[in-house]
DNA sequence: CAGTGGTCTAGACCACTGC
DNA sequence: CAGTGGTCTAGACCACTGT
C-alpha cells in the first residue's frame, strides 16, 4: 500500500530479480508487516513480465515466511517477522569425511526389549511394543564425536531383531532397509552425565548439543534417536538472505 | 537408470505427486545414490505433462538435496544423503506472546567501546571499530527465558549511540531502523556461568542452548549476537517430508 | 459472485557442459 | 557441438474466499 517502484537491478535471473526487490521493501521497512503488497497482475504490467515470472517470485518469499498470501485477498508482509535457517544435518560418516578424518564407529549396547514408559508416555511408541534399543558412538580419527541412543520399531522393521549392528552404524543400515517419509527433530542442550561423559571423553557436567529426531514411514514411527554431540561442537546453519533464493 | 514407472496417487497438485512418486523411488533405494533419474524429456512423455510441471518438481527436490541437477548430464539422486530441517527463529516477543504469556524485557547493561578483540580476530567486525554493547534478557511471565549479549556496528548504525536500550529490546529496534541483507547463525551448547546463571535464574554449569547470529547489510556486519536460552527449553524444528512439498 | 492466487500448458530461447 | 536444464512467455481453467 505504498508507492509501488521496485527496482530490478538487472543482475541474474528475472524472477530472483523481483524477488529481491520485494525482499529489499519489506526488509527496509518501506513495506511494512500487514501490508498489502501488489497484486501479481499489477506486478504483471508494471514489470513487463509474464505472470509465472511475478509468482515464481512471491511463491519463494512465502516459502521463506517472508510474505502471506490469501486467495483473493492478495500477498501480504508476514506480521510475525522470523528468520529462517536451513539446518542440514548430515549422516555422520560423510561428516567425519568431508572432514578429511577417519570414520569409526563402536557399537556400545543392543538389546531387544518392550517400548520404555518414557517413549510410551510421550506417544511416540504405543504401549507394550517391542524394539531394539541401540547405543553406540562414531569416531573422527579415533576421538568422539558422537553418542547415538536409538530405538527401532520392531513391528515396521522386524529384520533389525536380527542385526547385531556391531560393524554397521544403525543409522546407515536403516536408511539401507527403511523407506522413510517424515522426520521431524529438535534440539536442545544437555548437561554430560558421568556415562555419556566417558563416552565422549569429556567432562562430566560438560555442556552438549543433542539432537532428537523421530522417524516416520506412513503414519508409524520406525525409529527415534538421541543424537549427543560434544558441547565444544559448533553446529553451523546455513546463511538466510531474503533477497536470495529460498 | 532403472524401471521408470512412477506411479502418481492422484492426490493434490500434479508436481507435488511427481516430487512425492520420485522422493519414494529414493527413500526406498529403488534408485540409489549416484543413479540418473529420467531427463525432463522423458518424465515429459512418461507421465504426459507439460515440461514446467515436472521442472517443478525435480527443483524442489534439489533444492531440498535430494537429487543434484547438472546442465547436459541430467539429474541424479544426491550421494550425500542428508536431512534437511527448516529452522525457525522467531522474534522472542512473538513467541512468548503465542505461548500466551506476558512479555518483559530488562536491560543489563548498555555501553560504546571499541570492538573487543575476540571480534576482530575473528574477523566479525575490523580492528578499532566503534560498537555498541547491549546485554539484556527477555522474560515470559517475569520467568528470563532468554539472556541476550550484542554488539552493533556504529559505523554502519550510528543512531544506536543515541538509543538507551532500556524500553526497546535491541534486537527490535534493530529491525526497525537497519534494512539487513543476510543472516548467518551458529548454534551450540554452553555452559552457564554464575553470571549468566543468575541472570537466568538457572543453576551454575546448567547445560544452556545458543544461538549466534551474525547480521549483514550489504558486506558489512551490523549486528552480532549471542542468545542464550536455558537448556530444558526445546528448540523444535520443522518437519521434513522428502515427499512433500520443499 | 467476483477476484485472487494455484496450477497447468505448449511452446520458446539460451547458457552451460559433456562428449 | 549437441543435449540438458534454466528461464521465460502468453495464454488458460479452477479453487478458494472475501464481500
Amino acid at each position: 500500500m505504498t508507492d509501488l517502484a521496485l527496482q530490478l537491478d538487472g543482475d541474474g535471473p528475472l524472477y530472483e530479480q523481483i524477488r529481491r526487490a520485494i525482499a529489499l521493501k519489506i526488509t527496509s521497512r518501506q513495506w511494512r508487516p500487514g501490508d498489502r503488497i501488489p497484486f501479481e497482475s499489477e506486478l504483471c504490467t508494471t514489470l513487463q513480465t509474464s505472470r509465472m515470472t511475478v509468482n515464481k517470485a512471491l511463491q519463494s518469499l512465502a516459502d521463506d515466511g517472508l510474505i502471506v498470501r490469501r486467495r483473493k485477498a492478495g500477498s501480504f508482509v508476514a506480521t510475525q517477522q522470523s528468520v529462517q535457517a536451513p539446518l542440514t544435518i548430515a549422516k555422520i560418516e560423510d561428516e567425519v569425511a568431508a572432514d578429511g578424518k577417519t570414520y569409526g564407529y563402536e557399537l556400545v549396547s543392543c538389546k531387544a526389549l518392550k517400548a520404555p514408559g518414557k517413549l510410551t508416555s510421550a506417544h511416540i511408541f504405543p504401549r507394550g511394543l517391542d524394539v531394539v534399543h541401540i547405543q553406540c558412538r562414531h569416531l573422527a580419527d579415533g576421538v568422539p564425536v558422537l553418542f547415538e541412543d536409538r530405538y527401532i520399531n520392531l513391528k515396521a522393521v522386524p529384520a533389525a531383531a536380527d542385526e547385531p549392528f556391531n560393524e554397521t552404524p544403525p543409522g546407515s543400515w536403516l536408511l539401507e532397509h527403511v523407506p522413510w517419509t517424515e522426520a521431524e527433530h529438535a534440539i536442545y542442550a544437555v548437561s554430560a552425565d558421568p556415562r555419556l561423559a566417558e563416552h565422549l571423553h569429556i567432562a562430566v557436567a560438560e555442556a552438549c548439543l543433542r539432537i532428537e529426531r523421530r522417524t516416520w514411514a506412513d503414519d508409524e514411527t520406525v525409529t527415534f534417536v538421541h543424537l549427543t554431540y560434544p558441547g565444544n561442537r559448533r553446529t553451523l546453519v546455513g546463511r538466510f538472505q531474503p533477497g536470495q533464493r529460498g
